[in-house]
RNA sequence: GCGGGCGUAGCCAAGUGGUUAAGGCAGCGGCUUGUGGCGCCGCCAUUCGGGGGUUCGAGUCCCCUCGCUCGCCCCA
């Protein structure tokens, strides 16, 4: 069987699913037009050096799960994996930052060649947000009030925020020698991947899931304790802003997130509701990233929401009752049937359409009878007829849909039916 | 990359080695050559993801393969 179809781990949205994205669309704009963000929009294939060096050579994202390929310039191209790097190309590569700090969003497609499962795929959507060229602690706290109320304001419930500090570079470093020192003595308690790890990422050695590396890890010196005084000033900083706030969170001292380029504050918004892929929301501050692709020393902070994720939860809450989706029919529908009738049934679906209505016309020329089940299966309030007889003498029948039992119908003239159909509401 | 589950029509789905592959929804046609929720009648899989094998006989058993799905890893 040769059926075409379309590429593991792409799917299609079909339009019975589009209501729900739009809203969520919807929803994201206004909240962020509230939030003084401005969009942005960047190209979906980028040179790979790109990724390479602000995500990480040694990340699983770069390691493993690029689409890359030499294009027919033999240049090495990648679709991007994730938005922030061409945020911040973008913004450099245009002097953004000369015209002072960035409040910015984006949504789009990311690519990452891995097995798809629930809530995970090849081709995804992400809505992000990065405010470039913020030091303060308030700009975590904002950055996080801005996720958590628009997961709220969408109607998503049975979340958590999970809260790390990473610290700086040099706290980093010096974390990472007694680290990797700790797990040194103890390497043949590890497992593989973890002690691979020890060499090229050893602060992720802590986020292993293997249960007897945990219970290794269990006594493992924390990063949190090693933060340096001033580090650890501004995490008590961001923490007391979410406490003002009222944004509730829960310590995780082992969230160390895959992405090379964090420093500081850490975070994750999670759903029980989710299944294996639990975070809906990811992100945190990134001081080192901007000189690293070759800016100035700037501070920034940012945060993405997986959409498909985000449409999993708010299917569930939709069916729980949680609210319901408009369906939107046409106000009219057109049926006509006789080449003359035809054409005048044409023509004034467009006038209707000038003057604001949604207007479907019946194209199929069947029967009078199919024509009207389609009309009103289309849930149209009013249905207009044009056959031979009312096109010889310039009249439409319109009938009101609503009223079955009595075949409610009334003959006009085509200016007398665009003014009952434009002048008031159907 | 590694494990588990599944693959019968556009969708849901019966079928568990024996002759023509149930049924429902949707669709199409008719009863009703020009007037809509209902009803009745008819049509809609030379074939069970694909290939090979076992057998007198396979949708049903075996092998391979592809796809989907859930999980591991990792992340949104």
């Amino acid at each position: 069987m040769e059926k075409l179809q379309s590429l593991r781990g792409m799917v299609d949205l079909l339009p019975e699913q589009m209501p729900l994205w739009q809203r969520i669309e919807a929803t994201v704009r206004s909240q962020f037009e509230c939030a003084a963000l401005r969009e942005i929009r960047t190209p979906l294939l980028e040179v790979t050096e790109l990724f390479a060096r602000g995500i990480g050579e040694a990340t699983d994202v770069v390691g493993k799960e690029m689409y890359t390929f030499l294009d027919r310039g033999e240049r090495s191209c990648t679709l991007r994996p994730e938005g922030t790097a061409s945020v911040v190309r973008a913004a450099l590569q245009h002097g953004l930052l000369g015209q002072g700090a960035q409040r910015l969003w984006y949504t789009g497609p990311m690519f990452r060649y891995e097995r798809p499962q629930a809530g995970r795929q090849r081709q995804f959507h992400q809505v992000g947000i990065e405010l470039l060229g913020f030091a303060d602690p308030r700009s975590d706290a904002e950055a996080i009030a801005i996720a958590w109320d628009l997961l709220r304001e969408l109607g998503v419930g049975g979340l958590a925020l999970e809260l790390n500090s990473l610290g700086d570079p040099a706290d980093r470093a010096a974390y990472r020698t007694t680290l990797v020192s700790w797990l040194q003595e103890r390497r043949d308690l590890l497992d593989g991947d973890s002690q691979e790890r020890i060499s090229t990422n050893p602060l992720r050695v802590l986020d292993s899931k293997n249960p007897d590396t945990q219970a290794v890890l269990a006594e493992a010196p924390l990063l949190i304790d090693s933060l340096s005084d001033a580090s650890r000033e501004r995490f008590e900083a961001v923490r007391r802003c979410l406490n003002a706030l009222d944004i509730p969170y829960q310590l995780n001292p082992r969230l160390v997130r895959g992405l090379d380029y964090y420093t500081h504050t850490a975070f994750e918004i999670t759903s029980s509701q989710l299944g294996a892929q639990a975070t809906v929301c990811g992100g945190g501050r990134y001081d080192g990233l901007i000189e690293q692709l070759g800016g100035a020393p700037t501070a920034a902070i940012g945060w993405a929401i997986g959409l498909e994720r985000l449409v999993l939860l708010l299917a569930q809450a939709q069916s729980a009752g949680g609210f319901t989706l408009p369906t939107r029919s046409p106000d009219v529908y057109l049926v006509s049937r006789g080449e003359q009738a035809e054409r005048q049934a044409l023509v004034l679906s467009r006038q209707l359409r000038q003057a604001g209505r949604m207007v479907e016309l019946d194209l199929t020329g069947a029967a009078f009878g199919k024509q009207l089940k389609r009309a009103d299966r289309s849930g149209a309030p009013w249905a207009v007829v044009i056959g031979e007889g009312e096109a010889e003498e310039g009249l439409v029948v319109l009938k009101d849909l609503r009223r079955r039992g009595d075949p409610a119908e009334e003959r006009l003239g085509a200016e007398e039916l665009l003014r009952r159909l434009t002048l008031q509401s159907p």
